[in-house]
DNA sequence: CGTTGCATGTAAGGTGTTACATGATTAC
DNA sequence: GTAATCATGTAACACCTTACATGCAACG
């Protein structure tokens, strides 16, 4: 008998992570338009997750529409132009909190490409390599930076957000530990 | 003015980071096949980047083999079954290197699905949450052992290897702070 | 005798990006 | 007055995965 594969479970359709990330984003405020959820991304979800494209953000609304996890409004903005708002809908939060349940857990992706020219230092010199090392560490500072502002700014808020802000604390620790393993590489190199 | 852009350097065609890794591969062997191919990328390119299908990698061959970065040959194997086997031409090396020491760095790419759910949490209960996070601190356990065992190997190997040996070691310590990052956070749970 | 490894590829489809189009308002 | 922010979307394309097709050899 073929071994049990995808477990889909109940009524899922599966869809990407992504759409999962835009109805998250949608789970802790009332109303949000596509470009308060891009906004949104930018400055959080980057941290650990990754902030999608502003288009494929309204693609997705658009998915997450027709399976009935959003609902949307249009509110009249200033003059001629509206604005369309989301909201997700009990069937979007249900959806979503089996997605979060869901016991089959993706290992997280990592594509690092200061890494990968590393791996590959044969080809340079040692120089050219501090370099980029240096260079990659100076992101990750400023991701750190960030990351803390970001992580300050979810400490003073309602209980909703208690994890976020356990989000933000882990992604700071990352950064931290990256500049860590970024320096005993460098120390390494002599 | 425009303000550079993508600073396409010299005579570039720009490829994907991917068939890099794939050319990256064949800069440390003499010849391998693309079947030889996939076994690396599985064993050694999947902690600190990511394992390409074995069907991309035959796509980038032929994209390398077109942009006269790789050459191939058949060699007989048994019977009636050839292989293909690839070779790094100079002009790929030359490429290859011009990639390594391009100074525009691309931060790492980081897709953490199992923090995406506890930024959910306050959707589901905390046992859910720890439990989701044991599972992938399993599992982060797993790819320490796989990166261990990867480090031993690069250990006694010649000198084109001290890079590969110096990544493998970075990527050992990642999963160790992840495994520390994963706990603090467990223990910030209470 | 069934699975795994060896070995190479095609086809289809989903995921995600960049570029383009449009236009008002606000800030420097 | 030029740029940035607000605001929404389409189109084209690149990237990458899964499924499929094929078939031998070796191992248990």
């Amino acid at each position: 008998m073929a071994a049990a594969r995808k477990e889909p479970r109940s009524n899922d359709i599966t869809i990407p992570a992504t759409a999962y990330a835009v109805l998250g984003l949608l789970s802790f405020e009332q109303e949000l338009s596509g470009y308060d959820l891009k906004k949104w991304a930018d400055s959080i979800l980057r941290f650990f997750y990754w902030a999608p494209a502003v288009s494929q953000i309204y693609g997705e609304l658009k998915r997450l529409d027709r399976l009935g996890y959003v609902t949307s409004r249009e509110v009249p903005q200033d003059d001629l132009r509206n604005k369309r708002v989301y909201r997700i809908t009990d069937s979007g939060r249900a959806a979503l909190t089996e997605w979060v349940e869901q016991d089959d857990v993706e290992p997280p992706v990592l594509k690092h490409s200061p890494l990968l020219r590393v791996w590959l230092g044969h080809l340079t010199t040692p120089d050219h390599i501090r370099e980029l090392l240096l260079s990659h560490r100076a992101n990750t500072e400023q991701m750190l930076e960030d990351a803390r502002k970001s992580e300050a700014q979810a400490h003073n808020n309602p209980e909703q957000w208690h994890y976020p802000e356990l989000v933000a604390r882990f992604s700071m620790r990352h950064f931290e530990a990256e500049l860590g393993l970024v320096d005993a590489l460098l120390a390494e190199l002599d």
